[in-house]
DNA sequence: GAAAAAATGCTAAAAATTTAGCATTAAAGT
DNA sequence: ACTTTAATGCTAAATTTTTAGCATTTTTTC
């Protein structure tokens, strides 16, 4: 099984980087505003640069502050979790996790049509 | 949004609700089995000691030796670490968690046909 | 039933994480 | 240009996490 990302970060290096995949990229505040518990301005920034000499988050100057994002990016974060959690949850049976998601999260009639669509061309692109 | 297990828990802490989760059920033998590093005896005891006084765990005896298991049922806290990703990471859309999995994890025709179907039936449940 | 093996109970040290303070630099306002 | 504001650089303390040792109890084996 290869490694998800949260895998070797510390819990509060894991909150921040869901932050950072919630919006995109992040300035200090943006992250301080999002944390319920309101660390130190000090706290956060320590906790930034521990990232980024990690390896997980990149910095550019936006004017006079910091603007971080994730090395890696997010479509490819974001299945290395999914595959993490089918794996320990569901048997590595997509069929279960899809019946989990679409039975407890409200969906609309759209999103399943969306959804068959979606699949018809799996079956299509697949038996080709 | 509801916290997922994972939250609150440390990263070796989340390492063990994970092989507990994948296992079902483990002994001390079990999880030490599983983890890639093997700490020692003591150590995993421990952790499952802790994970026990938060709450996330209990255990029986079975014969000699103790073995634990979730207090969240499974089914629930994958649904709750499902939930966490695809808000983190698919802005909460079902279609793009989903799109994600087929599109990057190999799956069969007769999986994709029973997703159909999945898919079909929840239309139907949702429009009576 | 005595000895050996294999488990747990408890405790404390080592390591890692998390936190925040003080100094400095860069930007903005007047 | 000078003052004020708001950012970063660096450092170290506090806390939490992680680890493992030693004593004790339970089970197995002979």
């Amino acid at each position: 099984m290869e490694e998800f990302h949260g895998a070797k970060l510390s819990r509060r290096e894991r909150q921040l980087m869901d932050i950072v995949y919630q919006r995109g990229q992040v300035s200090v505040a943006d992250v301080l505003e999002d944390l319920p518990d309101e660390p130190s301005y000090s706290t956060v920034r320590a906790l930034l640069r521990i990232l980024e000499e990690k390896g997980h988050l990149t910095h550019e100057k936006d004017g006079k502050r910091y603007i971080y994002r994730p090395t890696e990016p997010r479509q490819q974060a974001g299945l290395l979790a999914l595959k993490q959690i089918f794996h320990t949850f569901f048997d590595k049976s997509i069929e279960k996790t899809v019946m989990t998601l679409i039975s407890d999260v409200d969906i609309s009639d759209e999103e399943l049509d969306r959804l068959s669509q979606l699949i018809e061309n799996a079956k299509k692109g697949d038996t080709l």
